[in-house]
DNA sequence: CTGATAAGCCGAACCGGTTAAGTAACGGCG
DNA sequence: CGCCGTTACTTAACCGGTTCGGCTTATCAG
């Protein structure tokens, strides 16, 4: 309960509260020896700095904003998002930064967040997450001059400093996967095309199709379990099947495989599926899913390490964090003959 | 962008500071005509009050701490924590409240935290999770003087304000079932036993196994997938085969499926799975789930609430939730004969 | 010996609000 | 008419830091 101040030291050290700052923050203007008795007595006397007396002073904040705009059942289900937070979270506390962390519905009112957190100086920068095609955060961003890092292709980022994987060579690597096994045909079941990502994995998917000579569809859906368990199911009983389905997430493949189960067909034998954003979820199912491997945790603590760099003047680039890796289980094997 | 304050809007209305704050704070201390013009140039010039200058010289911060001390790895995985933060969230929004999310490795880490924030009066309140046996967290926070609303039983909460769901009722009501289909055996796979909320759910599991005159049996696990997957198979190879199998959640339970799946037994027709902490997860997988279900994002709704009235000078109690609910889905049948 | 330079420190303004204390105007009442 | 209690503001202190201009004093070149 100690409450204890900048000019508590200062009294106890017989120096100006001035000289105590500068002391502390390790900057020029105070001699070693009173550097150091100062910060001995501030260690004696357990001081922490006031965040809100710092930040209102200095105009920093020392918080970093997350806007997730996804259902709360969405974020619910997806273990990625999680994932993504804790990478964050972990480097963030290493450098006493914390982290403002806000769920809203929509686009709408994330955009709202940042216009609030703007005006407040709530934070020093933004990561923006699920970057759409022509994402109308970019542009509000800019005029806001609020500091942020996207996440995903610089072709969405319009300039402005991002992370990315490349969804394009993963894309390529799980059709050429795929049809190396012996498929002639596969399915893809998409998120939401307005997404950038899915938008990038699309436009792959069409190429690599082609290129492969492959029967290739594509079933967009709303990222859920439900929408993922409908899409299979119509790929499965109308029409002609694909022997093959590609997810967009890991929630839709394992709820695509119950449907595979349910209708009494067999994986790998009667059709092959691989999973997106791998996480525990593959792997606990049985049979464990094939899938696109790329480490949540790391990525959000990339992304982290950029900002804090362009924070501290770093140039703004586009920075390639690493490309999914095809992690090959039980769920994927030869089509049926 | 120029920043709009107080001052401004003091200018313009030709009123001084105070009178403005007074106005824009709902106060005393102003005609209905001043406030009402006060309120008018402040949405013109779409004033935003600046947290920390208010958190300064209010000594609030507005903002509600929460720490969660699990591995990363937990916490992607498990569903729980994502829905139990998106209610916290959806209560705090509403009252333009923050929240600060920490997560960190164990419960010193989580104590230091703790400490960290009474002392930068970082937080106006925090909300623990994750309740133990003799919590050392308790004495710590009432030393703080941080108010708190802890989530779990009284019985663990030693007078502090708590959120509870009745854990024992729930193991009444589960086993009951169980019997009631015609088992004679459950066995039940169990998260750590410091954690409070297991420490109780094995109680009453004892009681009710006694009650009901079954054969008990319990592994204790760390709550993940692995574990839980390992628990199952022993359970199942080792031993006397229980032909009904509890889950101390949900993740756990589908892990345990899928070894089911693996050894070449058919749920429920040779053993009957019942999850706790329903989520989605138990619909997706095939066949779905019979779980324990309760509603963890109204769950984190109603922890904030009773946080928000505690702050507002309401006397500490114990409040009960919810009790979880049976629902009953495709993993649970009558024994083999 | 003098004047310039710089290191080390002090005092005070400042960030943007809240709030206690003080003041002027007004109206009711004996 | 004078006294008193409200009402409606104003003034200024304060929260706990940061930072800038300026004052001493020591150092050193000329």
């Amino acid at each position: 309960m100690s409450r204890v101040t900048i000019k508590e030291i200062a009294r106890r050290c017989g120096v100006s509260q001035g000289a105590v700052s500068y002391a502390l923050n390790n900057q020029p203007g105070v001699s070693a020896a009173t550097r150091a008795r100062v910060l001995k007595v501030a260690a004696e006397l357990e001081w922490v700095p006031n965040r809100a007396a710092r930040q209102l002073s200095a105009a920093r904040s020392e918080t970093f904003g997350l806007v997730l705009a996804r259902s709360a059942q969405t974020l619910v289900e997806e273990p990625y998002f999680m994932g993504f937070v804790g990478g964050v979270q972990s480097v963030l506390s290493d450098k006493s930064y914390a982290l403002a962390l806000q769920v809203v519905a929509d686009l709408d009112e994330e955009q709202a967040t940042y216009r609030k957190w703007a005006a407040e100086r709530r934070v020093d920068g933004v990561i923006v997450v699920d970057l759409r095609v022509d994402d109308p955060r970019i542009p509000l961003l800019r005029k806001l001059g609020l500091p942020a890092v996207l996440v995903g292709d610089p072709a969405l980022a319009d300039g402005m400093p991002c992370v990315w994987t490349d969804g394009t060579a993963a894309m390529n690597a799980a059709l050429d996967y795929v049809a190396s096994l012996g498929h002639r045909s596969a399915a893809r079941v998409a998120g939401p095309p307005e997404y950038g990502d899915v938008w990038i994995r699309d436009r792959a998917f069409d190429v690599a199709v082609r290129r492969l000579d492959l029967e290739g569809q594509v079933c967009h859906t709303d990222f859920s379990a439900v929408e993922g368990a409908a899409a299979t199911r119509e790929l499965l009983t109308v029409g002609p099947r694909p022997t093959a389905i590609i997810y967009d997430n890991d929630l839709m493949a394992v709820a695509g495989l119950a449907v595979v189960q349910g209708l009494g067909l067999r994986t790998p034998d009667d059709v092959t599926l691989v999973a997106w954003d791998d996480s525990t979820l593959c792997r606990i199912t049985h049979p464990a899913l094939t899938a696109m491997s790329h480490n949540i945790v790391g990525y959000g603590a990339e992304v982290t390490h950029r900002l804090l760099d362009l924070l501290n003047g770093a140039r703004p680039q586009a920075h390639l964090y690493s490309t999914p890796l095809l992690i090959v289980r039980d769920s994927s094997g030869r089509p049926p003959s």
